[in-house]
RNA sequence: GCCCCCGUAGCUCAGGGGAUAGAGCACCGCCCUCCGGAGGCGGGAGCGCAGGUUCGAAUCCUGCCGGGGGCACCA
């Protein structure tokens, strides 16, 4: 029995009170159950009673006697408790409980998906790092994180476009082409340029793609120096991504809405709604009229666009490309932007507060032996997600960013999250799916495989607790994805992995020495298996590998 | 000044109203006659302060204190 279905048990029971008139009320949508702290307090536990107790004008542990004496009937169901102010604790027949394990098998990859978010379009717009230079650890947090989101928001039902927007357009874009020239005609950088060895190696490659490039006039070797430079710098960051198990959908170009018209038309459009007005030269969006504190410019006095002009011009094509919600996955020193993207969609006619959602993610450091890493030989003065994948590896580094909320500032220390042993979550987590593996193949050696189920021997209580958390499993990731929160996930994997190891010191799937096998046996490899499933199918949706051996 | 995030065990952090607030590290003491000890068992210690909402608050609201970050006709 799935916690879903025991859900359902309770409702029906509570109906069934209700139809009786053994008290006033009604059924909420959800009956909440949830697995207690206590292992006394049975495998489930339901506050249903004391919530409808104020509305029904009765003591809590009335009710909960009237729902208590409907659901002992319930098929599957071997005990229920009232207990303190009017809690419901129930014991799983362990005949019932056991049958997850099967569930979970024959549902394999499937196993935690879900239709809770099925009917929204959301573009998950992540990382957007400028084609100026690599992806630096400030991206990194977001690319993990982004990514992993991605693949829960997904798993919920909903569908997920990822999006990476590419700054191609501004001044920054100038200095950047005028680094590469500089450096290719042996020349220092300019001061307001960009440093670091990568300019060098992009300079050379433009040189060796186009040799001409030097004999051209300034003006047309800066425009070369830019396309191609430019071009060679996303296919790095794409790189770089990639290698970090991160992919996008969608490459955006902000340089493309210029050409387009579609900035000029965003504007049109936001001055339509009547939010656009003019003053001392400069056009401007009353942002104000939607909680910023300030208005911003649109249009410089100078007649060039700021970056927020093609912002709003590309939040309307999102919409226009038919998604529900636009999530902006930014860093904390980004967040006195988010009044200003929400004045974008409240201008152009939008509720905010359905369309958009701004995720923040406070900022990340790397420490090595005490001390913070700055420097990078590829970027001159940040580090970047190359190096960081050098130091710690893909494994280790997306689990450490996915395992803290983005609401903590985080400091991670290279020497801790590459340690082998258990005092590294990510080696713990993965140990166990490894042991998982290694246990079916000392089952299998003899001769043990799936063909015997019965699930009513499962009924050690470590079996009990590692099959509770077995269940738990859809509902934390349904709850991961609506909350934005990956690290649910990771340290729910956690917890099952100590489930699973408590259970595996207790309870032999293959025999001792020349004991025989028994049911108890096959039926512990299917509990095995499911564990197994889930570990992987968790690490999957933080883009962490699922190792057979280590 | 205004805005955002944070304040939970000695340390790093989980805990989206529910029962006795958890984990890892650190410290102390145990468990190898057999499926991988990269494992397991046991021990002490904590919700910044003050109000409020609630049958019930670490969780929601207000104020204060402390820490981090941000407030461009840059992107």
């Amino acid at each position: 029995m799935t916690p879903t279905e025991l859900s359902a048990a309770v409702s029906a029971a509570v109906q069934a009170c209700l139809d009786a008139g053994e008290f006033t009320g009604e059924v909420p949508n959800e009956v909440a159950v949830e697995r207690p702290k206590n292992p006394e307090h049975g495998d489930y536990a339901a506050n249903i009673a004391l919530r409808l107790a104020k509305a029904a004008g009765k003591p809590a542990r009335e009710i909960a006697e009237a729902i208590a004496t409907r659901l002992r009937d319930a098929d599957g169901i071997a005990k229920v408790d009232v207990a303190g102010p009017g809690f419901l604790n129930i014991t799983i027949a362990a005949g019932s409980l056991g049958e997850l394990a099967r569930t979970i098998v024959e549902a394999g990859a499937e196993y935690g998906r879900s239709n809770e978010l099925a009917g929204q379009r959301i573009n998950l717009e992540f990382v957007s790092a400028n084609p100026t230079g690599p992806v630096h650890l400030g991206h990194t947090r977001w690319a993990a994180l982004g990514d992993s989101l991605r693949r829960l928001l997904e798993a919920a039902g909903a569908a997920v476009t990822a999006e990476h927007y590419v700054n191609d357009h501004g001044s920054q874009m100038d200095k950047f082409a005028a680094s590469l020239f500089a450096v290719a005609h042996g020349r220092d950088v300019p001061d307001d340029g960009y440093h670091g060895d990568y300019i060098e190696a992009v300079a050379q490659q433009v040189v060796s793609a186009r040799p001409d490039v030097l004999d051209l006039q300034p003006a047309e070797a800066l425009e070369l120096f830019k396309t191609t430079g430019q071009q060679l710098m996303l296919d790095a960051v794409r790189a770089s991504l990639e290698r970090f198990r991160v992919t996008f959908d969608v490459w955006f170009s902000e340089e493309s809405m210029h050409r387009s018209g579609a900035v000029d038309r965003a504007i049109a459009r936001l001055r339509e709604q009547g939010h656009v007005f003019e003053a001392d030269g400069a056009i401007w969006l009353r942002t104000t009229d939607f909680g910023d504190d300030k208005d911003r410019v649109l249009v410089r006095s100078n007649g060039e666009k700021t970056y927020f002009a093609p912002d709003a011009a590309y939040y309307l094509d999102k919409r226009a490309r038919g998604f529900t919600r636009c999530v902006y996955m930014l860093g904390a020193d980004h967040h006195g932007y988010v009044p200003r993207l929400k004045a974008i969609a409240a201008c152009a006619g939008d509720n905010p507060d359905e369309t958009l959602e701004v995720l923040i993610g406070q900022l990340v450091k790397l420490v090595r032996d005490g001390e913070e890493l700055r420097l990078s030989k590829r970027a001159g003065t940040i580090v970047t997600l190359d190096d960081f994948v050098d130091l710690v590896g893909v494994d280790a580094g997306r689990y450490s960013l996915a395992r803290w909320s983005a609401d903590t500032p985080l400091t991670l220390d290279i020497a801790e999250i590459t340690r082998k042993s258990n005092d590294n979550p990510v080696y713990y987590v993965q140990y166990a799916h490894a042991r998982t593996c290694n246990a079916r193949r000392n089952a299998a050696e003899v001769g043990i495989g799936l063909n015997v189920f019965r699930p009513e021997l499962l009924n050690d209580p470590h079996e009990a607790a590692l099959l509770a958390a077995l269940g738990e499993f859809p509902r934390v990731v349904a709850t991961a994805a609506e909350l934005r929160a990956p690290h649910r996930v990771a340290r729910y994997l956690e917890e099952l992995a100590g489930s699973y190891h408590r259970w595996y010191d207790t309870c032999r799937i293959a025999p001792k020495g020349d004991e025989p096998i028994e049911d108890v046996n096959r039926t512990r490899a299917w509990l095995n298996e499911a564990t197994r499933v889930v570990l992987a199918n968790g690490l999957t949706l933080l883009g962490v590998s699922a190792p057979e051996r280590m």
